[in-house]
RNA sequence: GCGGCCGUAGCUCAGUGGGAGAGCACUACGUUGACAUCGUAGGGGUCACAAGUUCAAUCCUUGUCGGCCGCACCA
């Protein structure tokens, strides 16, 4: 840092600078800390191809601040770096480059040659995030990254997936899934999104066989049909229970199918009579299966109508609807078409219309992992902060559903199932290319072609990453110190996806919950609160952000912004004033930098008030500080910060200090020197979490030449000999009284250079005494000439105005003309205010039943309330008095 | 349909059973050597509405109105 600092803080040298230095030096690497405790964060992995949002920033930002702060505090802190393959979207972009490039889809290709085109693409674009992230300030052990498809994930996976598949938990079925004809892969319940739409209601007559009756029932999808095995009707309903064990038929293939009865269908809803296809809807498979209805897939995996489509073999299944409807007027079957409001599910990648199909797939019974995972928050194992999102946690996790982990895609962990060719033996294996069937030694083995969910290798990322399942890997990444990890910190958005599955395989194969605490921190909108979108065009670049104002304005920003909010509205605007912040302490260390080399390293024992109050306010905002980051409440703690920074620092102490250190005793100008420099030194440490380069720059021209950085500093703790409650009481009072006669000054107008006299009256003999000793500071910040404190039975001035401040009367005599109408009229809104609040004290001391039932601190209060505001009140109205 | 959250200053939001807060925005004045990315001072709120509990309600309870979200239902 040169010696001639510029005007305004230029962040851009400074914040590369410090990263590379911090890099370079291993300042990331856990190191053993005073409390001899480790403290670990994985960061949840974002796309290896993706690019930094607003919502990774406040990730990156939340989790830095914690893992900073906790390495200041002497824990063994790491901050654990990856990245996700991404299977669906990243194979998304690899096809629509394949098919922009060579007009090729990923079936005309080997599975290899379209694997490693997608290396390819990953080697190329991947890693860009993480340069991001560095310019966010992320002190990450980058020597710890690890990607998803890395063989040692892909160890975990193979682990994991057939240590379950040995217990029976995961199996192969023929099941209903959801179908997304887009992807023309399976999807998990979690991926779907319901939507509303407009669609209808059709009104459908089905013949029962060997009679004139006409069954009428209600669809939204009358195309389904074709895949009608039962009509179904609620066995206590008279209108219709004669008729189970007869059959209907349906119309256009015209099947003959049972009628069955089913306590599912509702008597009320609808016509009373059901189709059921048990092929393509949930409910309907749940039904099939409890009577053995036969099950026909009518949809192609492109979500067009199959042979059993019939003449609209071919048509989707919009085309289809259209087509069917006409053909039933035709066949004199259809009834009537009402509109209808209904949801309607949509890929959660894909957006397009989500087909529930059976289909052969590999699940996971979660049954009783659920339920392990349900007690282990209630039983504070793991604790959500803010608290209420629990409840999400739990609705999720009470009711299980099997979840679906097998994808028809190329991009992800291969399923490790293998079929012998001439036994017929189905198997799981930890190897990657077993060479013969365990059963019967054969070598022609066929692999499951199909991938898992990336959720389910993210669902075992804190074990993989600290070396899981191998034992020396987990030794060198000190799986023992870190696992189970600190805190997880993301968006409610994926406490289903991510949360319950880390949760859930954490516990079932480590035995342990995978961290201890989950902070849910709100979603980065717009200003207007509109969800961040490339439609919408009102994305926030992050990186655009740090270069405009810098990294450090950015992060603070967003952590002002951080508590236990569902929401953050980011409005660029905001960014731009803590920048301001930013700049604001860039300048009072300019101020404080030419007097630094006569402070002394330790602070004297001999403090003077105003000392003993910065010092004191200073300790409370350490104190703050530990409290709230502790409990994530960073909204708090940059508000204590920035107040404090603001406020009672710039405002106050360096306005009182310019007079002192301008002065020409140099034992009052060494001491001040030395607080300000012991202040300045805390401020940057308690910032640094938050703002991590403009601190570490300034920390260099402060620090001592036996320290070392500021990252490795210990945090500022609250300390009970730093305690100065007077000189707090007395220093609010002198903030009262020289805003006060600031206030009059500009009451009439009084130019800021010129100077005024100022009275002051006050019968507190210990305040009195303060004022004297303070004449000083008053007169330098109220601008004043002479100050005069005297007791409230002297005379005051005739020719004045005045204001009543907590036990002080201030005065300014003025020369000349006073308007006193104007001076009353002041006064009078004055006594009107404090009356009311005056009155509002003195009813609750008249009330037996309050002076009975308050706690006593409480009448306590009041009693001082109602006894300041009394006084306040004499000299108003003395002073109206004698002015009228 | 079930469940949850929210309604406090123009905006974005903190907050507490006992004196209504912050930042931004706004108004007036101001280039005294840290800072105009600044300073000083100021205006502005029936804490959605109603009832109840309490000595005391913005805070607790119930209801109404308004906004949001999750899950379920797709006859």
């Amino acid at each position: 840092m040169s010696d001639e600092l510029s005007k305004t803080y230029e962040p851009k040298e400074v914040e590369s600078k410090w990263y590379k230095t911090w890099e370079d030096g291993k300042y990331f690497a856990p190191k053993k800390g005073k409390t001899g405790k480790s403290y670990c964060i994985i960061m949840p992995p974002p796309n290896v191809t993706g690019i930094l949002h607003a919502g990774h920033a406040l990730d990156i930002t939340t989790q830095d601040a914690l893992i900073r702060f906790k390495r200041m505090k002497g824990y063994e802190s790491l901050f654990l770096p990856g990245m996700d393959h991404a299977g669906i979207s990243t194979q998304a972009k690899v096809e629509a480059k394949l098919w922009d490039e060579q007009k090729k889809t990923k079936d005309d290709l080997s599975r290899e040659d379209f694997l490693k085109m997608t290396w390819d693409w990953k080697d190329e674009f991947g890693g860009n995030i993480a340069n991001q992230q560095k310019v966010m300030g992320a002190s990450c052990d980058w020597d710890y990254s690890m990607f998803t498809l890395d063989p040692e994930a892909n160890e975990a996976v193979r682990k994991a997936f057939v240590s379950l598949y040995n217990e029976g938990l995961i199996y192969q079925s023929d099941y209903i899934i959801n179908w997304d004809p887009k992807l023309q892969s399976a999807i998990s319940d979690a991926e779907v999104i319901h939507e509303e739409k407009n669609g209808a209601f059709y009104h459908l007559h089905y013949k029962v066989k060997d009679s004139d009756i006409k069954l009428e029932i209600a669809t939204t999808r009358p195309e389904t049909l074709l895949g009608d095995t039962a009509v179904a009707v609620n066995p206590n309903d008279d209108r219709f229970k004669h008729l189970i064990g007869k059959k209907a038929i349906v119309p256009i293939c015209n099947r003959e199918v049972p009628i069955v009865g089913d306590e599912y269908v509702d008597i009320e809803k609808g016509t009373g009579c059901l189709k059921v296809t048990p092929g393509h809807d949930f409910n309907d498979f749940d039904i099939g299966k409890r009577h053995n209805l036969e099950i026909i897939n009518i949809l192609n995996k492109d979500g067009t109508l199959n042979s059993f489509g019939l003449e609209f073999e071919g048509m989707t299944c919009k085309e289809a609807r259209k087509k069917t409807v006409a053909k039933l007027k035709e066949l004199d079957l259809f009834v009537d078409e009402k509109n209808h409001v209904h949801q309607v599910g949509h890929g959660e990648r894909s957006g397009v219309v989500i087909e529930p199909m059976v289909s052969k797939q590999w699940f996971v019974n979660t049954d009783a992992m659920a339920k392990s995972s349900v007690d282990a928050v209630e039983q504070n194992q793991m604790t959500f902060y803010p608290k209420g999102w629990e409840n999400t946690y739990f609705s999720y996790q009470r009711n299980p559903r099997n979840w679906c982990i097998s994808r028809q895609l190329i991009w992800g962990h291969r399923i490790p199932v293998f079929t012998c060719q001439s036994c017929n033996h189905q198997w799981a294996d930890e190897e990657v290319d077993p060479s013969a069937c365990p059963k019967c030694s054969k070598g022609d083995l066929i692999q499951d072609p199909d991938v898992l969910d990336t959720w389910f290798s993210s669902g075992l990322w804190p074990m993989t990453t600290l070396g899981w399942p191998n034992k020396e890997r987990m030794a060198e990444r000190g799986f023992e110190r870190f696992y189970p990890t600190s805190v997880l910190v993301t968006g409610f958005d994926i406490i289903f996806f991510w949360v319950a599955r880390m949760m859930m395989m954490g516990e079932k194969l480590t035995g342990k919950v995978p961290f201890e605490k989950t902070y849910i921190h709100a979603i980065v909108r717009d200003k207007l609160g509109r969800k961040m979108s490339k439609s919408l065009g009102n994305g926030i670049d992050p990186i655009e952000m740090c270069e405009t104002y810098g990294a450090d304005a950015f992060r603070f920003t967003l952590a002002a912004g951080s508590g236990y909010n569902r929401n953050i509205n980011l409005d660029v605007e905001r960014i731009g004033g803590y920048r301001n912040f930013i700049n604001k302490i860039w300048n009072a260390y300019r101020f404080i930098k030419p007097h630094l080399d006569l402070a002394k390293s330790e602070l004297p024992t001999d403090l003077d008030a105003q000392e003993k109050w910065i010092i004191s306010e200073l300790n409370q905002t350490a104190k703050v500080m530990n409290e709230s980051i502790e409990d994530f409440r960073f909204d708090d703690s940059c508000s204590a910060l920035y107040s404090f920074i603001y406020d009672s620092f710039c405002s106050w102490f360096i306005e009182l200090s310019k007079g002192t250190l301008s002065g020409e005793d140099l034992e009052l100008r060494t001491r001040r020197a030395t607080v300000l420099k012991f202040c300045f030194k805390d401020i940057v440490k308690l910032l640094h979490p938050f703002s991590p380069f403009i601190t570490e720059e300034l920390w260099q021209d402060l620090k001592e030449p036996s320290e070392d950085l500021l990252i490795t500093q210990e945090y500022p703790e609250f300390q009970n000999s730093m305690i100065h409650e007077l000189e707090q009481e007395n220093m609010n009072k002198f903030i009262e009284i020289v805003s006060g006669a600031r206030n009059l000054r500009q009451s009439v107008n009084i130019k800021p250079k010129e100077k005024v006299d100022l009275h002051l009256f006050t019968d507190e003999e210990q305040l009195a005494k303060f004022l004297e000793e303070n004449q000083l500071g008053i007169k330098e910040l109220a601008n004043a000439e002479n100050i005069n404190v005297s007791k409230k039975s002297s005379d005051r001035p005739q020719k004045a105005i005045m204001k009543a401040t907590t036990h002080t009367e201030v005065f300014v005599p003025l020369e000349g003309v006073i308007d006193l109408n104007e001076q009353v009229k002041r006064l009078e809104t004055d006594l009107k205010k404090t009356t009311k609040d005056f009155e509002k004290y003195d009813k609750k001391l008249s009330n037996e039943k309050f002076l009975a039932n308050a706690k006593p601190e409480v009448i306590d209060d009041v009693k001082t309330n109602h006894s300041d505001l009394k006084e306040k009140i004499e000299s108003l109205q003395e002073r109206i008095k004698a002015f009228s």
